[in-house]
DNA sequence: CCGGGGCCTTGACGGACGTCAAGTCCCCGC
DNA sequence: GCGGGGACTTGACGTCCGTCAAGGCCCCGG
């Protein structure tokens, strides 16, 4: 790839992040020569837990797992960052150990900034700072969330995971003029239901058989990796009863 | 209380807060101007849930409970900040209504802001804003920490609580020149353990059961609020082992 | 064509823990 | 002093779910 084409690449990864939406064009550029691509196949890491590394990065494409290991030996899935998100928050702030190790789940090209650059960055255009909070806040407030939900059974917590995913944009392959018979909405999951089930603190069995009754109770119906929300206020329900 | 001993109060509120700790003190004295006062009483709701509150406090003295009630009904207590810390970052980061319920565990003093005039001294005061990340990160990470420790048995989940708790000062009462006999660490429980249950995402008799087996396994003694750590590195190999 | 490994599902089993209930202790108000 | 209520503990019970095991399916490499 020649050069020009991976400028523009660090360019556009700096336009079309939430984390510098605040800046004009210009220093948008700017900010983008400051950027170090960095591209990574499925399976390679960002860092590994206990590193220091106080740099920061930002999903261009791809996804990346982020991931704990307790003590005991046991790895969780903790989220999985997308294009425009951000990860090295903690290294980035604290300067301390990184908590979580990152991996990256397909092809990933990240842009990375340097702690010094960025910090530099943000000491110049406050803006930066504000947007990193509301993401810092975003990101407690559904951390939070979930923390409060772990104690519920794992249908309901699978039916949540469900209801949060984005739903596929269905082509109407029926007959396009045939009246007000509604679809129902149909989702891809976006990770291997072992890595949902970490995510969602239990097992695959577990989760296997959740989705066994969340079908037999003719809420959804699972064809491998897409689900189709048979009832979804059906499944709403489930987060409020008991 | 006269005016003069009020206006005190707000500066030393400003002057004992880590977010206003990158200024300088005469910067920190017109801070103290914008702050509005507040004091509770035991029992007393700084805001409930669902509220639109944009208003951010600090807490100068006391204690303030935070809970989010689930859609079920469930009430979960996510955490209780004590003098310095912060609560209602949501609310002010995004506008939207506050997700946890606050209420005031003790008599408790809080310096509040509004959202416009702390927004206006963050933008003239970056160091507020790095500050504020800061906090926010410590935070996301303690959460994270928590989500990620929530499927271990709850032996495991107090045994850390213990250990995450500051120590007693302990007057030696005994023979002060008597030699090298190790003082176990001792510790009050500052919470009811109905409370901490809570916070641990179990029940109050789930706990008490995990105290009583921490107890006949001779790592720990209890008498009323008062634990003693027999045996601390017991205690901490439970976090390592399975 | 065959063999291995990963993902997923289903079954069987046991244990941890939530729920219900009863009982004690303590505090507080009448 | 007495009664009520809340915090805490202990017991009994049921069940959700984690673990172990087996089997199917798919993919890939030999």
């Amino acid at each position: 790839m020649p050069l020009r084409e991976i400028h523009r690449d660090e360019i556009s990864c700096v336009r079309r992040v939430p984390l510098f939406s605040g800046l004009t064009e210009d220093q948008q550029d700017l900010v983008g020569a400051l950027v170090r691509p960095l591209v990574l196949s499925a399976g390679e890491l960002v860092h590994g837990a206990g590193e220091r590394s106080r740099r920061l990065s930002v999903v261009h494409t791809g996804q990346v797992k982020l991931s704990r290991t307790l003590p005991s030996g046991h790895r969780r899935l903790m989220r999985v960052a997308g294009p425009g998100q951000t990860l090295g928050e903690h290294g980035f702030l604290t300067g301390g150990p990184t908590l979580e190790e990152a991996e990256a789940l397909t092809e990933t090209r990240l842009c990375v900034f340097s702690h010094d650059d960025l910090a530099a960055l943000v000491a110049e255009h406050p803006s930066i700072a504000l947007q990193m909070l509301r993401n810092l806040g975003q990101r407690l407030a559904e951390t939070e969330r979930r923390l409060a939900q772990s104690t519920l059974e794992v249908d309901v917590r699978v039916a949540d995971y469900l209801l949060d995913q984005p739903l596929l944009r269905e082509t109407s392959d029926s007959a396009p003029a045939t009246a007000s018979s509604a679809v129902s909405p149909r989702l891809r999951l976006r990770l291997s239901k072992k890595d949902i089930a970490s995510i969602l603190g239990t097992t695959p069995e577990s989760m296997s058989r959740a989705l066994a009754r969340l079908t037999a109770s003719g809420l959804i119906t699972v064809d491998a990796d897409v689900i189709t929300l048979l009832d979804a206020t059906g499944l709403e329900a489930l987060l409020a009863q008991d």
